[in-house]
Order: C-alpha cells, then sequence, then structure tokens
DNA sequence: AGCACGCCGACT
DNA sequence: GTCGGCGTGCTC
C-alpha cells in the first residue's frame, strides 16, 4: 500500500492523505471520498503512511499528469503571496465541476472560415519585430494609443507561435470578450477559436479546456479563469487591456491576473505581452524602470487624427436641474442630423442614486447595508450591492408621498433625450444586458444605424467600433473622481480616454464633450490626451509624494461582524497589537469601511504600507493570530494584497 | 466548501 | 409536540 498527499479543492489547506495500491504521479486527478461526499483533487506526491486512518483514493482520473510541477508551483506561489491557504487557491481558480470533467469524446474539428488578411502599417510591423516569439521570459508592453491597432500585432504574434508548434493564451476582460473580437479571429486565421469564460456555457467551457489541455486548440481566448487551464506547450502569453480594474480578483484568492500572468510567463519562461491604451501607472513604472519591454504605437492606423476635447463647466449650466449641458444637446442633434452617431457615457446605472422625502428629507435605504437604494424606474429600489429590493412607497418615517430623485442614472438620461430625439436611443448597461445575446442585437441595432444616439455605462467604453460614431458626451466623470480611491485620478483620466477613443475612429474627427462641476482638475487639461507620457509625467510623483503604488506596496486589511461594537473594538485591538509589534511598518487605520454595512456586516478597514514582502506576510500571520486568541468574537478578517477596491 | 450536529422559534 | 433556521466544527 502506498500513500499520497491529495490537495482538495475546499476552504481550507485542503491537503490530505489518501491511500492507493498503485502509484499516483503528482499531477494527475483523484476522485476521493470526503467528509461523506464525492470529491477531485489533484495528488501533490507520495506520504510517509500516517499515524491515522486514511481510506483510499477511489478512482485516478488520469494516466498521465494533467498538471505539471510548474503549475503546482504556480498556484503554490499564488498562495503564499496572496495568503490563503491551498485548497481555497485551488477552489477559487479552477471550477470544480471543470476539475471533475471529462475530455470530450468527439474529435476537435474547429469551422473552418474565410481569410480576410491585412496589410500592417509600417508602425505595427516596426513594433511587431521587436517582439521574438521564440524567446526566453520576457515581459513585453504595447503602449498604444486607441485605435493603434494593437489587435493586428498579436494576430501576427499568434501565428508566428503557432507556426512554432507552440500555444498561445489570449487573457481579455469579461468585457471584451465580443462576439466582434471572435470574428475578427477567425477572419485572420481561417478557423473558429474556442472561448473559456463564465458567460460560455459549461459543455463548451469544458470543451475549451480539453482541446488546449491536450494541445488540440493551439489557441484559447478567455478571461481570468483562462490562464489556469493546464497547456500542453505554452509558448506566449497575450495580455489584452492590462489597465482593467476587472483583473483582479474580488474573491479568494484576490489576485490580479496581470500580476499572475507575468509570474506565469517567468515559471513557464515564455514571453508575455500585455497591451493597453491607457496602461496602469504602475505597470508604467515597470516599463520606464526596464523591468517590462516598452513598445509605442502614438498615432492611429486608418489615419485618423486623436478626438478634439471640450470641457464643459457645469457651474455655469444650471447644473443640477439640467443634467445634461446645452451643448452636449447641441452636438447631439447636429449628430442625428448628419446621420453621424453617438454615444453618451455616465457610470450610473438606474434613474436615480437615491430616492428622498420631500418633506421630512429621509433617504430611502438598503436594510442591510449603508447604502441608498438605487431607483429604477419601473419603480423598483434595489440595492447594488447585497442585491435586496423593495417598492417604490411612501416615506417610511413621515408618510409623505412627495418624493424626489438625487442623483442621475442612464434609464433617466434614456428618458430625458427620448424626448427630445424619439425613437434615436438605445441604452446599454449590466442590467440591460444580461445575455451576450442581447449585448450582441443591441450593439448590431446601433451598428446598423436603427438609432444614432447611445447612452450606457462602462459597456461601452471598450473595445467598440463604430465608422460613423463622431461624437462622445461624458456626464458622469465626477462620480468617478471624487471616490476615496488613490487610483480615482487614473480611473478618469483612462475613462476619458477609452471612450473618447471610441470616436471618429476612421476618416472623421472625435468630438468630446466632459461635462464637470471641477474644470480646473488636471485631467480635464487635453493636453493629457495628445501624448502617451503626459498623464504618467503628472501621475508618478504625486504617487510618489504621497507614498502609494509603485512606490510602495499595499495590503488591506478588512474587519467584519454583525456586532458594531465588537468589530470595532477587535479592529482596534488587533491594529494596536500590530503597530506595538511592527513599529517599522506604516499600517494605517483602522477606521470605518467607506460602506460601513454590507450584507448586514458591519465593516473597519486598515492599509498596510511596506515595500518588504516579507514584513507584510508575517504582519498578517501575526493578526490573525492575535485575531484567533478571543475566537468567542464573531468578527472575519480579510486580507487582500495589492488592493483595487476600497469602499 | 459542504455536510453533520446542535440548540432555539412558529407551524403542518 | 416536530420542522427548520443557520452558528461552529471537522474533514485524510
Amino acid at each position: 500500500m502506498k500513500f499520497f498527499e491529495v490537495l482538495l479543492p475546499i476552504a481550507a489547506d485542503g491537503v490530505f492523505t489518501y491511500s492507493s495500491h498503485v502509484y499516483v504521479l503528482p499531477g494527475a486527478r483523484a476522485a476521493v471520498r470526503f467528509n461523506n461526499r464525492d470529491i477531485v483533487g489533484i495528488v501533490l506526491g507520495e506520504a510517509a503512511e500516517p499515524a491515522f486512518h486514511c481510506s483510499e483514493i477511489s478512482m485516478i482520473l488520469d494516466e498521465l499528469p494533467l498538471f505539471d510541477l510548474t503549475w503546482l508551483n504556480f498556484l503554490k506561489e499564488i498562495a503564499e503571496y496572496y495568503l490563503t491557504p491551498l485548497g481555497s487557491t485551488l477552489f477559487g481558480v479552477l471550477s470544480t465541476k471543470i476539475l471533475a470533467s471529462y475530455p470530450p469524446k468527439r474529435p476537435y474539428e474547429p469551422k473552418l472560415t474565410t481569410i480576410a488578411p491585412i496589410e500592417l502599417s509600417a508602425e505595427q510591423k516596426a513594433v511587431l519585430d521587436e517582439i521574438p516569439p521564440d524567446s526566453p521570459f520576457c515581459p513585453h508592453l504595447i503602449h498604444g494609443v486607441t485605435g493603434s491597432g494593437k489587435t493586428e500585432i498579436y494576430i501576427e504574434l499568434i501565428k508566428k507561435v503557432i507556426q512554432m508548434g507552440k500555444q498561445v493564451l489570449y487573457l481579455v476582460p469579461e468585457i471584451s470578450l465580443t462576439p466582434q473580437l471572435f470574428s475578427l479571429l477567425s477572419a485572420r486565421l481561417g478557423y473558429t477559436i474556442p472561448a473559456f469564460h463564465f458567460r460560455v456555457g459549461y459543455t463548451a467551457r469544458s470543451a475549451a479546456f480539453w482541446r488546449f489541455a491536450r494541445g488540440e486548440a493551439s489557441l484559447i481566448v478567455g478571461a481570468r479563469s483562462a490562464l489556469f487551464i493546464p497547456p500542453k506547450n505554452l509558448g506566449m502569453i497575450i495580455l489584452d487591456e492590462e489597465h482593467e480594474k476587472s483583473y483582479k480578483q474580488e474573491e479568494t484568492p484576490s489576485y490580479h491576473l496581470r500580476d499572475m500572468a507575468v509570474l506565469y510567463a517567468k515559471l513557464r519562461d515564455i514571453p508575455i505581452v500585455l497591451g493597453s491604451a491607457t496602461p496602469q501607472t504602475e505597470t508604467i513604472a515597470n516599463a520606464y524602470s526596464g523591468k517590462y519591454l516598452l513598445h509605442r504605437l502614438p498615432h492611429r492606423v486608418f489615419g485618423a487624427a486623436m478626438p478634439s476635447f471640450n470641457i464643459i463647466d457645469m457651474k455655469k449650466e444650471q447644473y443640477p436641474k439640467k443634467f445634461i449641458a446645452e451643448p452636449i444637446i447641441q452636438e447631439l442633434a447636429k449628430t442625428v442630423e448628419q446621420d453621424q452617431q453617438a454615444i453618451i457615457f455616465l457610470n450610473r446605472k438606474g434613474y436615480a442614486a437615491s430616492l428622498y422625502c420631500k418633506v421630512c428629507g429621509t433617504v430611502q435605504y438598503c436594510p442591510n447595508c449603508s447604502v441608498p437604494y438605487t431607483v429604477y424606474k419601473n419603480g423598483n429600489l434595489v440595492c447594488n450591492y447585497c442585491g435586496s429590493f423593495s417598492k417604490y412607497t411612501l416615506c417610511p418615517i413621515c408618510g409623505a408621498s412627495e418624493t424626489s430623485f438625487a442623483g442621475v442614472g442612464t434609464e433617466r438620461i434614456e428618458e430625458y433625450l427620448d424626448e427630445i430625439f424619439p425613437n434615436e436611443i438605445i441604452r446599454i448597461d449590466a442590467d440591460k444586458v444580461r445575455s451576450t445575446g442581447k449585448l450582441t442585437e443591441l450593439l448590431d441595432d446601433f451598428g446598423s444605424k436603427k438609432a444614432h444616439i447611445l447612452v450606457g455605462t462602462q459597456f461601452i467604453a471598450k473595445g467598440l467600433h463604430f465608422p460613423d460614431l463622431t461624437f462622445v458626451g461624458i456626464l458622469g466623470i465626477d462620480n468617478i473622481l471624487s471616490l476615496p480611491d488613490f487610483r480615482a485620478v487614473e480611473r478618469g483620466y483612462q475613462l476619458i480616454a477609452q471612450i473618447s477613443g471610441r470616436a471618429g475612429r476612421e476618416k472623421k474627427c472625435g468630438l468630446i464633450h466632459i461635462q464637470t462641476l471641477i474644470p480646473e482638475h488636471p485631467i480635464f487639461n487635453v493636453d493629457m490626451y495628445n501624448s502617451q507620457s503626459s498623464f504618467y509625467d503628472y501621475e508618478l510623483p504625486r504617487r510618489e509624494k504621497f507614498v502609494y503604488p509603485p512606490y510602495t506596496k499595499l495590503c488591506r486589511l478588512l474587519f467584519a461582524g454583525s456586532d458594531e461594537d465588537k468589530t470595532r473594538m477587535e479592529a482596534f485591538r488587533v491594529c494596536e497589537t500590530l503597530k506595538r509589534e511592527f513599529t517599522d511598518i506604516a499600517l494605517l487605520g483602522p477606521v470605518q469601511a467607506p460602506i460601513a454595512r454590507l450584507n448586514k456586516l458591519y465593516r473597519y478597514t486598515a492599509l498596510i504600507k511596506s515595500n518588504s514582502n516579507k514584513n507584510i506576510v508575517s504582519l498578517i500571520k501575526q493578526s490573525r493570530m492575535i485575531l484567533k486568541k478571543e475566537k468567542t468574537d464573531p468578527v472575519s478578517i480579510r486580507v487582500d494584497r495589492d488592493p483595487y477596491y476600497f469602499m
């Protein structure tokens, strides 16, 4: 009888010993009986005979290991860096359903499509030549303005790597996984490409997993989770929209896909290509320091000029009575009249941000969270944080029926514009687009000019290409700038640059109107958008001055509990103890979290600033020990390394 | 994670 | 009288 360590995808360390009559190679999957249920795990290696009783592996699923040692090491490094138990890490990285799945029986036969080749511009060719597809580990950053043709460079790289007989992993944010991307890829490569993300059904997802794992497919396109498909022979990783906030996973392990992809490329000793029109400041710092190789594409491929900007001071526009500035309405009228198209961007869904009583001023709050209900046009009041909802009623305090709204949402903008431009408005936001099909339908409607004005949230900021789109109005930028987040300014910059990148992509020059109450803010200086470095020239010194990344590493602690006093006291007790023990680490807080209560739990946060990985790790371990000592208090602590979310 | 055990509230 | 809520404990 032999004994093996088996890693199980559970919220714990997850390493358990099982016996087997035959030898099992590390990396093979094994089905085991665990706590009265069947579960599939990964064999880590042989173990000594344990002192306790241990049961037998029920079934070995792979004759040859599905996961190689590099993959297992990668998983261990993630667990270590993000301070999560190995079992939780596995659980958070691969769905248990996929882990337990079988390869499809049908042979892989990609659908062939007609190839529509394209000639690269001189600028694109130059960048392509700077990225050797067969090099050892080397991180590249393509900093190319919107419309500069980064995707065509990726496609040429993909062709080269496939020709070498190796596989390519093409990672994009969930929001970029549009039919537009897949049709472009098949038009260039001549066959359909498997997609791996949560929107495609389980069968297709599992099929894509196995095609790539067995080396039948040379290219897979996917969101975060695709990085963890064990490859047969990976030659390159491409990660587009490097700056995307959604690359950071909020659930355990809260890893950042870009950082992990770079680490993975290093472990596999292959090149990785990051791309963005608006790289994250930390990434630019890595490029400036030589850690990443920087390639610039300062011009648009169609030769179109960059759009021109106009900043509208809303203090002069009778705001908030008029929530859309007059010049924007005028520009929309012109656009519609000339059969051009326009986008109106607003970062808030629903009808209004909150509902208040006109008599006593009471704002209707979510019962579970310290957040006002978002108001919808159909009369629903919805909490966008916990999902609870209620109906539009009389004031719960004074019974008055006269209510008013604060904060304009996309539904209200749609309603307002629909009166001025009947049948010319299409609205796209997360509420309206529940399925990819619906999104495609709405985008097709807009593309075929069934309407000339598109109103929407983040959904419309990325990757869309409409030849006749010439005007963009940005309404909600102030909401973003006022967030308690050191990246708020960067996000504002990125949003303006990305959305304005939708306008005038072909011959006609685009026009951007931005309405704001703080026109003096540096990001409204239009020079920021005419040069690839000026935003970073502004932002890097600011980060240095206030000691934020890339000049330090952050780690956020979040204390949560159902008893407010206990939660606060625990947060203080843990932090005070840590401050006494770690005098050389900056520990800020604790303070009440910006969302002081979420899902019935009271929240306090603290922030660690340090450049020493070692110090952060030992501090976190210590904080967990301190918390454990008093286990009567139901206060939990969440650790978030390199946080992106501060609410 | 998920399943068992366990100890208190409103109902066939 | 039981059905069932979910708090904590443990799993080779």
